[in-house]
DNA sequence: ACAATAGTGTCTATCAGACATTATCCG
DNA sequence: CGGATAATGTCTGATAGACACTATTGT
């Protein structure tokens, strides 16, 4: 049916969207190029998929030289392959959404100038077609902490329900009833484990600390509504 | 950073996983390869990327060449990128999923000895990593009916509610309550639209056609549970 | 008339959202 | 004590599910 001499060779890439909330805002982390084409612009981190490495393994590992971390959640979000999304060659490539904690200011990788974390309202013009493929990694974020409670893979180790909120309200852009998101994800069966902790860092009363539960899903799920 | 002459070359492919519901069973489109390897065996259709073709229009192409209808909904499912997934070489399959109203037998393509509707229920082993493909394709197909019109794609262009029913039930396993189901799919916002019509297939009262309406959400979502 | 299916109405337990109240810290 | 935030409680309107009932056909 085929051989390998009459197939059209393509390059197989991965890009990260990376995302985190600090400063009050939702952000993308974004590598300067340092070389043609695009040179100078914004980007989304990424590589090439090495000859024996998987797909998803080049993403977690592209991942960890961008940000410095592993054990973050990870997940395909699409493949883009235009014929010229890349102007030298045939590209398809696989992109992928990660969430993080408030990681510290990411390290220059080896590929690229510089690396910034970057407010997704305030990203202009991206190289190649990096501008949709992070829209649609925010869009399957905001989507995500729908139905599932990947809104703690933004949170650090250890936090408060209020933080978790914030999280929330930042990804989405609403307000939300304190009171009635308190009583909403503490009465999902595990999704938080109480530490036992506490803390006072708002100056009011100390809140609870919470680990990450053991939960996949979310039932019933977190409806996206205002409730200001 | 990098040029044409040293990225890894790849071949990449469009699987696709073409459900129906036909004879009270979730079917799947299957052929089966007429070579090595996995010669007999079955398989999910599917071909090479074209140069100059985008990977989406390639999945179109393909579906047309397979099923002989075009215009069915259609989405990227995943991506697939194991190194040894195809024991010849380094293959990049990207899947779509494709839900389809209950098709004539499908034609033998031009690739395939044989195409066949399958109850996904009684699909054995099937070549290179397909198996996982297919089931995730079928998980997809499962979620996207609470939260999308696409219970839809699986009728024809005029259809009952009970027929829509029909797809609901026979798709996630259960059985549901008619008349709710009625008060539900009616309720919501453009998803069916009354053609005036009526049909009385079924023995009864005449049952009113609708077809799909415009609506991409499903709000209230369908929720997957008894009702029986 | 009777069987069969379509479509509508009603009841109730549950729940999301609005909002009051109490609790526990800091200064 | 006052200010701030955490946590819990109460009320109400909306709704999902259970199920009774009416409507319209074929035999």
């Amino acid at each position: 049916m085929y051989s390998p001499s009459d197939f059209p060779p393509f390059a197989v890439t991965v890009d990260l969207v990376v995302l985190t909330v600090r400063s009050d805002a939702l952000c993308a982390l974004l590598v300067r190029r340092g070389e043609a084409p695009y040179r100078g612009r914004w980007a989304l981190p990424g590589g090439f998929v090495q000859v024996d490495e998987s797909v998803d393994a080049a993403a977690v590992r592209e991942l960890a030289e961008e940000t410095g971390v592993s054990g973050l959640h990870l997940e395909q979000l699409g493949t883009y392959g235009e014929p010229r999304r890349d102007p030298r060659m045939r590209v398809v490539s696989v992109a992928y959404l990660a969430l993080a904690p408030d990681l510290p200011v990411p390290v220059a990788g080896t590929d690229a100038a510089a690396a910034s974390w970057v407010p997704v309202s305030e990203v202009g013009a991206l190289a190649f077609d990096h501008a949709r493929i992070l829209a649609d990694g925010v869009e399957r974020a905001r989507a995500k902490l729908e139905y599932t409670p990947l809104g703690t893979a933004f949170c650090s180790a250890e936090f408060t329900v209020a933080e978790l909120r914030r999280v929330y309200e930042i990804v989405w852009g609403v307000s939300l009833d304190p009171r009635n998101f308190h009583r909403k994800v503490t009465g999902v069966e595990g999704l938080l484990v109480p530490t036992g902790g506490s803390t006072s860092r708002d100056g009011g009363r100390p809140a609870a600390l919470y680990r990450r539960g053991d939960a996949v899903v979310l039932y019933p799920p977190l409806v996206r509504a205002s409730g200001a």
